[in-house]
Order: structure tokens, then sequence, then C-alpha cells
RNA sequence: GCCUCUGUAGCUCAGUGGACAGAGCGUUUGGUUGCGGACCAAAAGGUCGCGUGUUCGAGUCACGCCAGAGGCGCCA
């Protein structure tokens, strides 16, 4: 917000240290990094240090030469529109605002933009977020959330940066996994429905876990028992087979069961409030990846080792002439001639260029698969696409439990609905002490809205490599660094603004009051959390991370806290001194809203 | 064996090469005849895994160790 300022102070110092006979170079600037002051700063360190490499040093060592530019510096700028006070320590030199003047411009920023204060300018480029990428026949669990979360949150940043971007979600609605269950379904479950969406996704699960067991060979186990797993083997096999013939007993099969999870994904994307703009499914990518695989043969990325009973291979290091190991050698052809995870990537990815004509593409994907990832990228330039180089894997750490890795087949899954569920049990607990004058309606919808806060805020505010062992208390905790400490300084705001229109104010007001009063230091600070918005937004989308929105919200919730808490507003002494903070309370509620709403998080009115 | 990531307060985590390394939880203490206490104010708590470099300056960059997690041609 304050580029310009910034622009006009290098200038003034430039010219002074040229005069001095010193060479000016480029500066960089910072907040003030004091509390309750406002202002930025630059440092001349580089410049001494400078001095000194080229033989011009005055003898004396970097920091004091520093302190000496700095001082001059500041003895001879005079003084500055808009600065109130100058003030040279330690190598620095600090520029105090004029508080009062930058103050209004803040807050004149916020509500004239309203929603879009922060909103980046359109950058001509589209992007494409592929996150939610859950197996169907498998019910969706706290890890699945991470990646919906994270993705979701990625393409609300990338849009609001300006970018134009598409949502794209790829279930993995065929493998191994899915055949697996179709056919314990068929075999011992045969016409059982459950009423429900999500008891339907979790009988599925149900039959997943005991299918596998079934299916797994075991220690010590009996001739008979090893025969029957062999016979269940051949079953399965047997129904893929099926599968892939277009036997219409099992595709029917298929169909209901896979209609069953994607029921469920869409009722966990609608709570969610995620829109998927465009659904892929890798059942579809079958075809057009076995249709790859033979322009690849024949363009000579790929080796065909069928003939000798092996597979359809890629070697990628030795097509690229790497000659150290890096992307290694790849699968793309099972030797039964079936497809692989990879071989419909490559499809998929394709289809993405050609069809949705994408500048950049994201992929919200489990770091475990960063290898796969870039031996995907490897090929698609190997074959020719120049947006391999915008491709993208924005991996993240995987979820896990505290007494290890999740998984189905030992039963040992934290279900997303289970935790939703436990979430509003304890938030309306809570609620139900603190604001018993709810109705039975509105109190059960501002649950979810909390709970569901405090489980976004708890993915979102650690990074995205870092990885995850879920707490469930403290995943749900309402106190402290939590979504419900952030949507608590909204309703705070929108309790103060209530109050006010119940008094008879209309609101906003007509004009801006001048804030012609020494602003206290809670105000100061919170005033400079609102001017900072812009550019977070631009380093999380360009960073792809979600955490600096988080860890940014925070600071500016609790910087509404204590302004609310120091600072009185309705209770102001005199009526102007009462509107000018009015009006920051409206500018501090937007920027909330805007912030919670980037963060996929609900901003309630009232809690 | 090779590659990637992680290591910061008792615990969970932030931390643009720059000023005294910061939060939350937990511990201890204080705060409402007040705009909602899911809050605020404060105290205690640190060999930033270890070492060597680069730099005026390193938690941050490079290299080497140590520890943990993950990955490495027919799973996804």
């Amino acid at each position: 917000m304050f580029s310009d300022i910034q622009q006009t102070l290098e200038n003034a110092i430039h010219s002074v240290l040229t005069a001095q006979g010193v060479t000016p170079l480029p500066l960089k600037w910072a907040p003030v990094p004091f509390a309750g002051e406002w202002g930025i700063s630059t440092s001349f360190f580089h410049i001494a240090a400078e001095e000194a490499r080229a033989g011009r040093a005055s003898g004396k060592p970097v920091p004091l030469r520093a302190q000496e530019l700095a001082e001059t510096v500041r003895n001879r700028l005079g003084r500055l529109p808009g600065i109130s006070r100058l003030e040279a320590v330690k190598g620095y030199l600090n520029f105090y605002f004029e508080a009062n003047t930058y103050a209004r411009r803040v807050v004149e920023a916020v509500l004239t933009a309203g929603p879009n204060y922060g909103r980046g300018a359109p950058k001509g480029e589209r992007v494409m977020v592929e996150y939610a990428q859950p197996n169907t026949h498998h019910s969706f669990h706290i890890g699945h959330y991470r990646n919906a979360i994270l993705g979701e949150v990625l393409a609300r940043l990338l849009e609001f940066a300006g970018f134009e971007t598409i949502r794209a979600s790829y279930p993995g609605d065929i493998g191994l996994g899915v055949i697996t269950t179709i056919w314990a379904y068929d075999k011992f479950y045969k016409g059982q429905e459950p009423e429900g969406i999500h008891e339907r996704g979790q009988f599925l699960l149900k039959i997943y876990a005991e299918a596998t067991a079934l299916l797994e060979e075991k220690e010590n186990e009996t001739p008979e028992e090893a025969a029957r797993r062999q016979q269940y083997n051949t079953e399965r096999r047997e129904m893929y087979r099926k599968w892939d013939a277009g036997d219409p007993y099992v595709r029917q099969l298929w169909q209901t069961t896979r209609e069953w999870s994607l029921e469920e994904l869409r009722d966990i994307l609608r709570m969610l409030d995620i829109r998927i703009d465009v659904w892929f499914f890798e059942s579809e990518m079958d075809g057009p990846a076995k249709a790859i695989v033979e322009e690849l043969i024949a363009k000579g990325i790929a080796d065909d080792e069928r003939p000798n009973g092996g597979p359809v291979i890629v070697r990628i290091d030795e097509k690229l002439g790497l000659k150290k190991e890096t992307y290694r050698t790849n699968v793309i052809l099972r030797s039964d001639g079936t497809t692989l995870y990879l071989t419909k990537d490559l499809a998929l990815a394709k289809i993405k260029f050609e069809q949705y004509h994408v500048d950049r593409s994201i992929y919200v994907v489990d770091v475990r698969q960063s290898m796969h990832l870039q031996q995907a990228f490897a090929i698609l330039r190997l074959w020719g696409f120049p947006q391999a180089e915008k491709c993208y894997h924005l991996g993240y750490g995987f979820v896990s439990l505290p007494e290890g890795a999740m998984s189905a087949r030992r039963g040992r899954v934290v279900l997303f609905k289970d935790v939703v569920d436990e979430a509003v049990r304890r938030v309306l607990a809570v609620e139900s002490e603190k604001s018993p004058q709810m109705s039975d309606e509105e109190r059960r919808q501002v649950a979810e809205q909390i709970g569901l806060g405090a489980l976004a805020y708890s993915m979102l505010s650690v990074d995205n490599n870092k990885d995850i062992v879920f707490d469930l208390d403290a995943a749900l905790s309402l106190e402290g660094r939590t979504g419900p400490y952030l949507q608590n300084a909204h309703v705070r705001a929108n309790s103060i603004l209530k109050k006010a229109r119940a008094a008879g104010l209309a609101l906003p007001l007509e004009s801006l009051p001048a804030l012609e009063y020494e602003l206290t230091r809670h105000e100061i600070d919170l005033i400079e959390q609102l001017a900072r918005f812009p550019q977070v937004v631009e380093q999380a989308a360009n960073e792809y991370r979600p955490l600096v929105m988080a860890s940014y919200a925070y600071d500016l919730a609790e910087a509404f806290h204590s302004f609310y808490h120091a600072v009185p507003v309705l209770q102001a002494e005199q009526s102007h001194l009462r509107d000018a903070r009015l009006q920051l309370v409206i500018a501090a509620k937007q920027v909330l809203a805007n912030a919670l709403r980037l963060l996929d998080i609900q901003a309630p009115e009232v809690m």
C-alpha cells in the first residue's frame, strides 16, 4: 500500500548519498518492527560493506560506518511530506508515518473496495488446481480433508490474486481397491443398501477392510485357508477382467456403488463450500491412456518390452540425456496390457492442456507421490508439451494418527464425518452456556460453522511440507490460536456495529471522520494490519502457501481483540472519536471477513 | 545404496540474510457495575540437532555428520 512513499524516500536518500560522494545501492525496505509504532525502515550495511570491498573504506567497521551513513542521511533529508519523525539507530533509518493521514487512507481504501479489498489485478493467466482426488468405494477421511481444504484455499488465493482459476477434482473410481470392494459386496452383501449418504460410504469402507483382510496372506495359515484365499484372488481378478471387458453385470454393480461414494463426496464438498468446476474420473482416462502408450512407442520415447514378456517402459534419464540418476525408469503399460496411474496422469495432462487451455497446472497431491509426478512432468517434456514447464506439484505432508499411519485394513481410520459430528457436539456444549438466547436452528448452524472453522484452521496453520499427527482435542480446540478466535473477532466487531445501529446510528457514516485525534497504539497496530492484507494475498498466492494467510489472519484478529479491550468505541468520550472508531471497526470487520473467506472459514455474525 | 522432506521453549508450531528469536497450549498471576471472558494483560520457560564454512551480519545460505519420516520399473 505504501510503495509510492517508499519510492519517494528512496530517491531522496539516493540524492543525499550521491551528494556525499557515496555510491548508492538499491535499498531494502521493511516495516518498523516495534509495536505501536507505524512506519518503514531501511538500513545501510550493504552500502558500507560495498565501500569496504571497493577499498574506499573509512577504516571503520561496517556497523559503525552504516550508522554514520544513517545519521548523515537523517541530518540532510529535512522535512518530508507524510513523515512525522526520522530516527537513525544501529545502522537503520526509521521513517515514522504521520499516523492520522495514513490511517485515513487505509480505512478509506478498505471501505471503498469492501469485499474486493486486497484483490489483485488480472494476471492474464489460466490456472487449473487439481485436488479432491479421493478413491471411491472408500469413505472420506481426515487425510482427504487436508487435501481438500488445502486445494480449495489455494484456489481461492490464486483467484483473488488475479488468476483465472479452474477447480478440478479427479476421483480414483477404478483400480484394484475398487474391484476388491465390489467383489466382496457381490459375494457377501449382495442387495444390501444402508439408508443415508454417509452410512453407505462407511458401509463400503467396512467391506473394503474386510475384503483386504480375507485376501491377505497370513502366517501359519492352513492349506484350506490358503486355497480359499487363492480362490478369492482368482474371483477378484476375474471380476477386474470382466470390468475391463465391459461386462454389463459388473459394470452395473460398479456404477451403483460408485454413485454411493460420489454422493458422499459431493455432500462433503457442499459442507466445505467447495464448488468443483471440472470432474475428471480415472475410469475415463483408460482409453486415452492406451492410445498415448502407442504414440510414445511410435515416437521412440517409450520402449516396448512386450515381445519379451515385459512391460512398456520409458527410460527417462536416458532419453533426457541425464548422466546422474534422476527420474529413473517408469513402467507405463503392464505386461498384461493394462494401464497404470502414471499412464492415466499423462492422458489427463493432455486433456488439461488441449481442451482446457491451461497455462499452469497445479497438482495438490500427497508428498509421497513427488517422485511419481516429477516423472510424469519429465515424460510430458519428452513428449513435447511446453506447458510441462508450468506443472507444479504442491506436495503436503501426510496425516497420521498417534498410533501410526491410517489404515482401512486395520480399521484405523479417522473419518471426516465423525470428526465434524464431534466438533458440532463440542461447540454446542459451549454455545448453550454462552448464547442461551439462540434458537435451536441457528445454534446448530453456527455450531457447524465454528466446528468446521476450528478444523480448517488446525490444518491451514501448519506449513504444507509438515506431516500432521492428528490429535482430535488439538484440532477441535476453541481457544487460543484457532479458527474460533478469528471468528470471535468478527462477531465482536459485528456486535459493536449492531449496538450502534440499535442506538439509531446509520452505518456506514455518510462521510469519513477526520481521525484528527491522537491514535492509541492499539489503533495503529490494527490499522497497520489492515494495510498489510493486499501484500499478504500476493505473497500467499505466489508461494502457494495458505499458511501465510492463516498466520496473517491471526495477527489481524489479535490486533482487533486488543483494540476491542483497550479502546472504547461506543463509550468514547466524544462523538467524533466514536464515529472515527466505528469506521475503523467496519473496516476491521471487512478485512476479517475477506481473510476468513480466503481460508474457507465462515464468518458468523453471532456465536 | 541413492534421492526428498523434517529437526526452534515441556508439547504443537511460526519466523524476507538484518535490530532484543516469536505465538498457542500447558504452568503461575491479574483483569468485566464496561462494546460478548470462545477475550485481554503479565511472568517463567531457548547451546534454534551437532560441526565447518560463506558473509559486515546466519535459526535462515553451502558442505559434512547425527536423528526421524517418506520415496526409489509393472500400487495409487
